[in-house]
RNA sequence: GGGGCGUUAGCUCAAUUGGGAGAGCGAUGCCUUUGCAAGGCAUAGGUCGCCGGUUCGAUCCCGGCACGCUCCA
């Protein structure tokens, strides 16, 4: 190992942005020419100044996908990755930190998608270059450190440089940073440095945690002598904001007073891209180095005529657009996002698919193309961010099947579109309605200018107005239906409240063991405050922290344990005193949160009284414990084992283990067979009769990820020492010989979980479904123990049932096939064995088919061969004219309305109608038809059929010419015969 | 998390007051043609996604579920 030059630092992952390697001359006093230049010297200076300079650690960037953060849909700043740090949940080993960090703005709070394009310098990727310090430096060393850089590093013109102050809020009881000022005025020019109100000037996290104020530096693209002072803030696009410097020195109360933070914090951000127009003296981000090898593989990819940089011209704004997406897209993707419908998935849809209409509409392009600018992007980030080489292959294919796949919605969509302007130029108007619009973007996703674009080639307008009012309407719906979930609410300063009281980080070291232990009471939260005691509420959901606890908090996709709390005052007195109530308090947990170094146990008191300061037994439920330790040793098993069978690219990416089965999403290009299904099972079941040992050690990281074959979750930080849970062998065996060829063969992750002691404790392991999630996403659940041996009986004799049908046939066959279905539908089922029965039902299927065709075609064979004797009989004995009306054995409806045909084709000009009775089932069936002579005089089939089955009890109609109906009294066909008769002579025929 | 739309023949899709499931392409057979390309005629192929409800009667109406697309948060 070499000699790293910053002490404290984590292990840099990306040598090339450590300061050791210094690939420019960094000399204060050098010549300019020396001065970084390109945008990777520009980064690489940043870095290099804060690192060997002012001994920061180099805290390399998080991805853009944040893995603990539900809060945020992307990393969208650079402080992100220390959030903890400032509300004061976490520690670093180190107090100063410099990075570029990979930020994305869109779709959340900060969406700059809609402005891609239209300006020179709004992206949906960009980097972030920022200093922190937690509870070291403060004012005087960032603001000193800033000029510092921008000025002797840089290069920059100090009297082109303009800094703000926070000027103090008299009613928010907020003082002017005096101190700030100061330093800026000791620095800059006179007049450039500029007071600031409490938007531009005083930065807070949220409605509560810490905040500050802050103090912005802007640079005059102009200069020239000139005081550019009135256009800071004014939205000048010449005097632009470069980085902003934050003194976290607050913290904002619940009750929104301010409270000094004993440990003062600095957060600076400063955008790369815009810094790098200001050093390569450019007037516009995309007129750098950082866009032009990206611009270069646009134009050769499609052919367009070169980037010229002009702001309101539509291939250049395409050009804009395609670039700025396709970073964000290889990014977020190597990051481990995915394109889909929902999330980030679908705001990474929306991006996708925004630079491949620009590229078609545009720049006429056909076909999947931005997948093959991800090199580019690769060439101009990969240095910075190594970790863009090895997904490149992976990014281009997922980027590709997303843009094939909106190919095929949008041929649906243009289908849509032709129709509803077919309609309106049908109806001779020249307005594409509210309505068509609305629904072109809703059900296919062509946002409104799309739709307009294409109104103008086929000469129409779209009525804009109608369009915004029913996606307004919409939005107001997706609202309306929001979920009431709530759980325990418990806000940082109730953990602050929580060490004011003195009470101590619970001891949780024996979750593991998850044995019964006594355990002491200390602190009551009912959501808001804090309570001395309370009394059996079973309505009411409060957290309970303990001096210790067994229980396994909700963590790393782990449920948490049930379990329950007693206090027993009568049993340590002898246990003669009678066992009152008040004697004993119960309180049942369903629910278990960390929270900061305190461990939550949610749930309601269902008996007694109880205190703080009281001790209890605190146990868990073991039987949940017992089954979420199996599916959770399982998982791991299964996640090796669909490596070996499906392949390396088998990425894991997320899973959840419960008391009932274990799901687990991976990446994967394709489904699994139901071969490799069934591999893994074997794979699985092999180690659990094996009874292979399941162990877990807390090992140095360092060590750990010395193993051969060890597993990590992509993107996931992980603490040092990390706990490693390894199956087939003991984590010493592991650490004694680290490399050895044969720990390939075995699952080794990093994993904060409850296990088994050994596999065979799982009983069985059984793959219940596999299914797709999002694109390149998989999904699959799985069962153990009793569940897993019940789904294996379950098959067993379902597939002994479907045997037995072979001696089935007839009515019966069809009966148990849909009993079979059913059961097939509802069965927790192995996801093999739902195959191969579904297989063994083919032939049955068939056979039922053909038995009810034969049946069908009999008693039609039957009614037809009534009706044509019942014709003979009459076209004998009466003028043609006559209506036929008799009554058929053994039909139903269908087999009537053949007789019906049967009958209408010997007899042309004559009414007829057929009853058939069923007893069994307690109907008449009737239909009808009528010849057009006997219509006009007024002999309509459906009012015929009408009349003769009200006689019956039922009710029918259909068309003037045939008509069907029921009645559901076959006593009275003979009534429902005259009835027919009668309505006949009623006509007058 | 909440909406919208869809699921009909091997494929692409039609089918409105709820009343007999269709077209084109493809498949098969026959005819025409020296042959090819093609043309003509005919035939087969459907649990109308699944389950329940309403009804005399449901592809159609209602509820639930599955799958797909899509929008909003």
């Amino acid at each position: 190992m070499r000699a790293r030059s910053v002490p404290r630092t984590q292990p840099p992952p990306n040598p090339r942005l450590v300061a050791s390697q210094v690939r420019y001359s960094f000399d204060p006093m050098s010549s300019p020419t020396a001065r970084p230049a390109t945008a990777a010297q520009i980064r690489q200076a940043f870095i290099d100044f804060f690192a060997r300079h002012a001994a920061h650690s180099f805290a390399p960037s998080s991805p853009v996908v944040p893995h603990d953060d539900p809060t945020l849909l992307f990393t969208n700043a650079g402080m992100n990755q220390f959030k903890d740090v400032f509300l004061g949940r976490g520690k670093r080993d180190y107090t100063r930190a410099v990075n570029t960090q990979k930020c994305i703005r869109a779709g959340g709070k900060h969406n700059d998608l809609e402005d891609v394009g239209k300006d020179t310098y709004h992206h949906t990727f960009f980097e972030m270059l920022g200093n922190w310090s937690f509870g070291d430096y403060f004012k005087q060393e960032s603001i000193r450190w800033g000029f510092e850089l921008l000025t002797e590093v840089y290069g920059l013109d100090r009297n082109r440089l303009y800094a703000t102050w926070f000027e103090g809020n008299a009613q928010a009881g907020l003082e002017p940073d005096l101190e700030a000022k100061a330093l800026w005025e000791s620095l800059l020019p006179q007049g450039h440095v500029i007071p600031g109100n409490m938007k531009d000037n005083f930065w807070e996290m949220g409605e509560t945690g810490p905040c500050g104020p802050c103090s912005e530096i802007h640079f005059d693209r102009i200069g020239g002598g000139r005081n550019a002072a009135h256009l800071v803030n004014s939205g000048d696009p010449d005097v632009l904001e470069i980085w902003n410097h934050v003194f976290i020195q607050f913290n904002r109360e619940p009750d929104r007073s301010l409270k000094s933070l004993p440990a003062k914090h600095v957060d600076t951000g400063m955008g790369l891209e815009r810094l790098v127009s200001v050093i390569q003296d450019k007037r516009s981000n995309y007129d750098t180095d950082l866009w032009a090898p990206i611009f270069e593989a646009i134009r050769l990819r499609v052919g367009a005529r070169a980037y010229t940089g002009i702001l309101d011209d539509h291939i250049d704004i395409a050009y804009r657009v395609i670039a700025d997406h396709i970073r964000c897209l290889t990014v977020a993707l190597t990051d481990g996002a995915t394109p889909s419908n929902e999330g980030r998935g679908y705001v990474l849809r929306r991006i996708l698919r925004r630079a491949v209409r620009h590229g078609h509409q545009t720049l006429g392009v056909r076909g999947p193309f931005l997948k093959d600018l991800v090199p580019a992007v690769v060439a101009t980030l990969g240095g910075a961010f190594p970790e863009l080489v090895p997904a490149a292959k992976r990014v281009a294919q997922l980027i590709e099947d997303e843009e094939i796949q909106f190919g095929k919605t949008l041929e649906r969509g243009l289908a849509l579109f032709a129709d509803a302007a077919a309609r309106v130029k049908k109806a001779g108007r020249t307005q594409i309605s509210a309505e068509d619009a609305f629904r072109l973007h809703d059900t296919s996703g062509f946002p409104i200018d799309l739709t307009q674009v294409m109104a103008d080639e086929a000469l129409l307008s779209v009525d804009v107005v109608g369009y915004e009012a029913l996606m307004e309407a919409a939005r107001d719906r997706s609202r309306g239906g929001g979920s009431a979930a709530e759980g325990m609410h418990f806000p940082p300063d109730a953990i602050a409240k929580l060490e004011d009281l003195q009470v101590k980080p619970t001891d949780d070291h024996g979750k593991f063991a998850g044995k019964p232990i006594n355990a002491t009471l200390m602190a009551i939260w009912n959501g808001k405050s804090f309570d001395d005691h309370v009394e059996a509420d079973s309505s009411r959901t409060l957290a309970f922290v303990f001096g210790a606890t067994p229980m396994y908090a909700e963590m790393g996709g782990q449920v948490a344990d049930h379990g329950s709390f007693r206090v027993d005052r009568a049993s340590g007195h002898g246990g003669e005193i009678e066992r009152s109530s008040g004697g004993t308090a119960t309180v049942e947990i369903n629910d278990v949160q960390r929270a900061g170094a305190y461990v939550l146990h949610i749930g309601r008191v269902t008996h007694g009284r109880i205190a703080c300061g009281e001790t209890g037994q605190l146990m868990l439920a073991r039987d949940r414990r017992d089954s979420i330790r199996a599916n959770h040793s399982a998982t791991h098993a299964m996640n090796h084992a669909l490596r070996a069978v499906a392949g390396d690219e088998v990425e894991q990416k997320g899973s959840l283990v419960d008391g009932e089965k274990l799901r687990f999403d991976y990446a994967a290009k394709s489904a699994l067979t139901v071969a490799q299904i069934e591999e893994v099972q074997r794979r699985v079941n092999a180690s659990i009769h094996a009874n292979h040992v399941v162990d877990a050690r807390e090992i140095p990281l360092a060590v750990a990820r010395g193993i051969n074959g060890v597993r990590a979750v992509f993107g996931e930080r992980y603490p040092d020492p990390v706990r490693v849970v390894a199956i087939g062998a003991t984590v010493a065996e592991l650490v004694a010989n680290p490399t050895n060829s044969r720990w390939s063969e075995l699952s080794i992750e990093f994993c904060g979980g409850t296990h088994l002691a050994a596999m065979g404790d799982a009983k069985q392991f059984v793959l219940v479904s596999e299914g797709g999630l999002a694109a390149g996403v998989r999904r699959v659940f799985a069962l153990t123990g009793p569940r897993a041996l019940a789904a294996n009986f379950a098959a067993e004799t379902l597939a002994a049932r479907v045997h037995a049908t072979e001696k089935i046939n007839g009515e019966a066959l069809f009966t148990e096939l849909s009993d079979i279905t059913k059961l097939l539908e509802s069965l927790e089922l192995g996801a093999v064995a739902r195959v191969e029965l579904d297989k063994a039902l083919e032939p049955v299927r068939e056979r039922a088919k053909n038995a009810r065709k034969q049946a069908e075609g009999a008693t039609r064979d039957i009614a037809v061969a009534q009706a044509r004797t019942l014709v003979e009989v009459h076209a004998q004995s009466s003028t043609p004219t006559n209506a036929l009306i008799a009554m058929i054995n053994g039909a139903d409806a269908a087999a009537l309305l053949a007789a019906i045909d049967a009958a209408r084709a010997k007899l042309g000009n004559t009414p007829v109608l057929f009853l058939s009775p069923d007893f069994e089932a307690g109907k008449v069936a009737i239909a009808a038809t009528s010849p057009q002579s006997a219509i006009d005089k007024g002999l309509k089939a459906g009012d015929w059929v009408k009349a003769t089955a009200q006689a019956c009890g039922g009710a029918g109609g259909g068309k003037p010419d045939t008509a069907q109906a029921g009645g559901k009294d076959p006593s009275k066909t003979r009534e429902a015969l005259d009835a027919a008769k009668a309505f006949v002579t009623a006509k007058g025929l």
